[in-house]
DNA sequence: TAGGCAATGTTGACAACGTCAACTTAGCTC
DNA sequence: GAGCTAAGTTGACGTTGTCAACATTGCCTA
């Protein structure tokens, strides 16, 4: 029913009017006022849905880190089924490498996720749970293949986590902040940056 | 000279004023009237020093990396004149561990260093020559020990830097985004990361 | 089937902010 | 001392986030 008084659901359209203003402008580009426009809308009707602009972006962010989730878990099924060392550490230099590529493919949506204000990020919110979750699948891959045996070291599974995590989000951040020349093969150099770490883990 | 019409020096004033908004209530509390009323002068004085409110935030950003670079160089300097691979390892370690306490002390301007729109980061502008400055520090840290010979390894030094870069500053990173929580012992857990990553990198 | 309530959307207004234009003041040079 | 220029001031404007008051609709109930 277009042209009606109400929209039908303009809370999903925001979210993707949001999504796109911020891969194509960035966040500079994506104010409310636009946002309203994009959904044929007028200026304030998006307040029905959230209370602040900072809500709308924290949803926003939080979309970002479930699709992000959402990837790593598919990705972590796949694991091969006759699991020695080296199939595994490849195996996870892939994980690795799709982490990054996914930051490299949605720059904006990826700065936005981790560039939130700490302080919205208290327990119980949107945002917070939706990184949680996030890194808790990182925990279980690692745990999995430490149950597994393929895998041993001293560090618990979830220190491990911090540390692989501080590694392809350093790698993505630089990237995606303008701050690394990009590498001829992207893929490869994150492969063979997450394997070495992976060895000294292991050491 | 108080309440005299000049000032005298209004530029080091800006940023200093910037300095400490920045660190007391996040980039957010940075605007241009602020630091107007905390240097003493009226709304649009600052723009005879700065273009822009851009510009501002990208000298004091580039500030950032001037400390952060003097701080690595210091520390390099330090290399333990009887270097055995161990020796080098544990100094190595320290280093990336000082870069984490870096950020962990100045949060909001570390963010602010590495937030910066990467538009703003073309070849030639203070805060990319900045930037550069500080992680060639870090080439140069790892191709003396690599010269040295007490580390070798296949990849060259500008790549390894790239790597250890990315953990370090993804640690940093996770940690000043309020996206990690926060280790027991700081210290010990950016060195014993670091430890590994070397121990990866030079099997 | 009519009435009413709650959800949703609209218009008008305001304060904060970045920034431009026009004007003023002070210090230094010749 | 005259005057140029760097540095500072006041006034104004457009953009943006957001509040308050009002309008419209869909749906639930009597």
């Amino acid at each position: 029913m277009p042209d009606s008084y109400h929209h039908g659901d303009l809370r999903t359209a925001l979210l993707a009017a949001a999504t796109d203003l911020l891969a194509t402008g960035g966040v500079e580009a994506v104010t409310m006022r636009a946002l309203a426009e994009r959904t044929g809308v007028s200026r304030t009707a998006p307040y029905r849905h959230f209370a602040t602009k900072d809500a709308l972006l924290e949803a926003v962010a939080a979309e970002g880190f479930a699709q992000l989730q959402a990837l790593l878990h598919r990705l972590a099924d796949e694991a091969p089924a006759d699991a020695d060392r080296a199939a595994e550490r490849t195996h996870f230099a892939a994980i690795g490498a799709a982490y990054v590529r996914f930051a490299d493919t949605h720059p904006a949506h990826y700065r936005l996720m981790y560039g939130r204000d700490a302080l919205t990020r208290e327990s119980g919110s949107l945002l917070h749970d939706a990184g949680e979750a996030a890194y808790a699948e990182l925990v279980r891959i690692l745990a999995e293949a430490q149950a597994r045996g393929t895998v041993r070291t001293a560090m618990p599974p979830e220190q491990q986590a911090y540390v692989a995590w501080s590694l392809v989000h350093g790698l993505a951040a630089l990237l995606v902040d303008g701050q690394m020349e990009r590498p001829a093969d992207l893929d490869a150099f994150a492969r063979s940056a997450v394997a070495s770490l992976l060895d000294g883990l292991l050491a």
